[in-house]
DNA sequence: ACAGTCCGTAAGCTTCTGCTTACCGTAAGT
DNA sequence: ACTTACGGTAAGCAGAAGCTTACGGACTGT
């Protein structure tokens, strides 16, 4: 159910504008704070959510601390997708095959 | 930027349980509510919201009012999900291409 | 050793959000 | 016409979430 924590990362705003900045490649969180409109530590408190969700990777270099995205947590968010949409269809097509809305009736 | 509302949407735990139970088939309100620990209002609400995200349809039939998933906004997200894939794995395999970690030099 | 840079965390505040109860409209059956 | 079933909306509230400022720790270069 690890999908249910990247949706819920994934869906604040600024927060995946932090990750969507990650995705040209590897950044300090200084240099992605640089680049949006809210507080260094606004990004470091977004990037440990991200972190936390499996969705970043991050690696000491010095004083400064480089976060890259991790495939796993999006790998894992898309199989769930990928599933859901199988199913969905499947569900889908079962629907159109019903001829007649069948009025809902009190009991046969 | 329609699947940032999808994304914002597919958040909440219950709100996506409502939609994952729409994934076996089309539902009523209170079909809905009846599976779950919520109240009817609530998964009423919650049925607004994914309708506005283009996540589900619905249709009345009779005095009830029968929801099924919408494909729609589903390929939405799949969509940007899968590119945003391609682009992280193509930074991913650039930056294992760079041979040293190259110490950040404060001027060369 | 000292100064400078970069970052994480705590505290606090404001805004958003999801839930419940209460109420009203609509459609069908008798 | 009246009753019953079903569902959408309003009002209100408790909890969560995101942002900022302030502070302290770790590493680097002089």
């Amino acid at each position: 159910m690890a999908y249910g924590n990247a949706l819920a990362v994934l869906a604040d705003p600024t927060r995946r504008a932090v990750f969507e900045r990650l995705r040209q490649g590897p950044a300090s969180v200084g240099d992605v704070a640089a680049a949006l409109p809210v507080s260094r530590p606004a990004v470091s408190q977004h990037l440990k959510a991200l972190k936390l969700a499996g969705l970043v990777n991050d690696r000491p270099e010095g004083t400064r601390r480089v976060y890259s995205i991790d495939p796993d947590g999006l790998r894992e968010l898309r199989r769930w997708l990928d599933q859901f949409w199988d199913q969905a269809l499947e569900a889908f097509r079962r629907e159109a095959e019903r001829p007649v809305p069948t009025k809902r009736r009190k009991r046969p």
